[in-house]
DNA sequence: TATTGTTATACTCTATAACTATA
DNA sequence: TATAGTTATAGAGTATAACAATA
């Protein structure tokens, strides 16, 4: 990997330098957005995972991070009456996440906002354009 | 934006659902290479940035992030031997922040370790090459 | 015994506001 | 007055280890 020619190194290295670009103003794009609904970012991601009951376990693989975590970003939702814990009938150790109807008025606009508006964002627009022509031309992108 | 046929909504949708999803497997991928150097992904972040000397408030730009979160990270840093502030002859407010021989070594393995295999982590790979054939075929991509 | 979720703990990140030292 | 960086403060995220309830 370290003796490949020069211009596939380069190559490939453009579009990683775009990746790390894009990610971070996609990351700043939903500050922005969970702003706007006074969430922090691991809040307003949770949000976005609880269209449907899900138990806490579960969250925490989506959003992977630790299950103690989950216990803290739950609190402050369910504070805000967002969110509920029911306990499982089934499996009486776990919790089922469930929204309230407040939380999924605020979960489908927050996932309307975000969605809708990233591709129209400048900088993100114009990494996309340039991630696409490199694909276009790459050999190395998906290599198999 | 909303009155869009609903096959341009999908195709669109389907770009930023793939954005999203890169942007967390970038996220899992830089906490796991960081984890490599025993760095919070912060610091690796802001060791990243330090190729040359930069002052404080320019790296706090490059960070997105307060000026004030910028001295904590430093500090760390230099506590641990990488970093080091030079007060600027010019101007005596500002510090330029200066890699030690440790930080440069680190920095650059660092930054190899990163951008060497993120392109061969699987589910990057997956989401690059559907990205590719998306805006491949995409007009909405980078509308103007 | 194993698993789900919680708690206690410790560290890091983050922004705001007030401060200092320089300009 | 304005700017660069720091400090104090407060809230949030994060993981580890130990724990209670349940399986």
């Amino acid at each position: 990997m370290g003796d490949e020619p020069a211009t596939k190194e380069s190559h490939t290295d453009a579009i990683v330098e775009l990746l790390f670009g894009l990610t971070e103003r996609v990351r700043v794009h939903s500050e922005i957005i969970a702003g706007e609904f006074d969430l922090p970012l691991a809040q307003a991601a949770a949000l976005l995972h609880l269209r449907d009951p899900i138990p806490m376990s579960e969250l925490a693989t989506a959003l992977t991070c630790d299950r103690s975590n989950i216990t803290g970003i739950i609190d402050r939702l369910e504070e805000r009456g967002l969110v509920e814990r029911l306990t499982d009938a089934a499996d009486r150790r776990v919790k089922q996440l469930v929204l309230t109807r407040a939380g999924h008025r605020m979960r489908d606009r927050l996932h309307t906002r975000l969605y809708g508006d990233l591709l129209h964002t400048p900088g993100v627009t114009a990494d996309l354009a340039s991630l696409g022509e490199l694909l276009a031309t790459a050999d190395g992108a998906a290599p198999q």
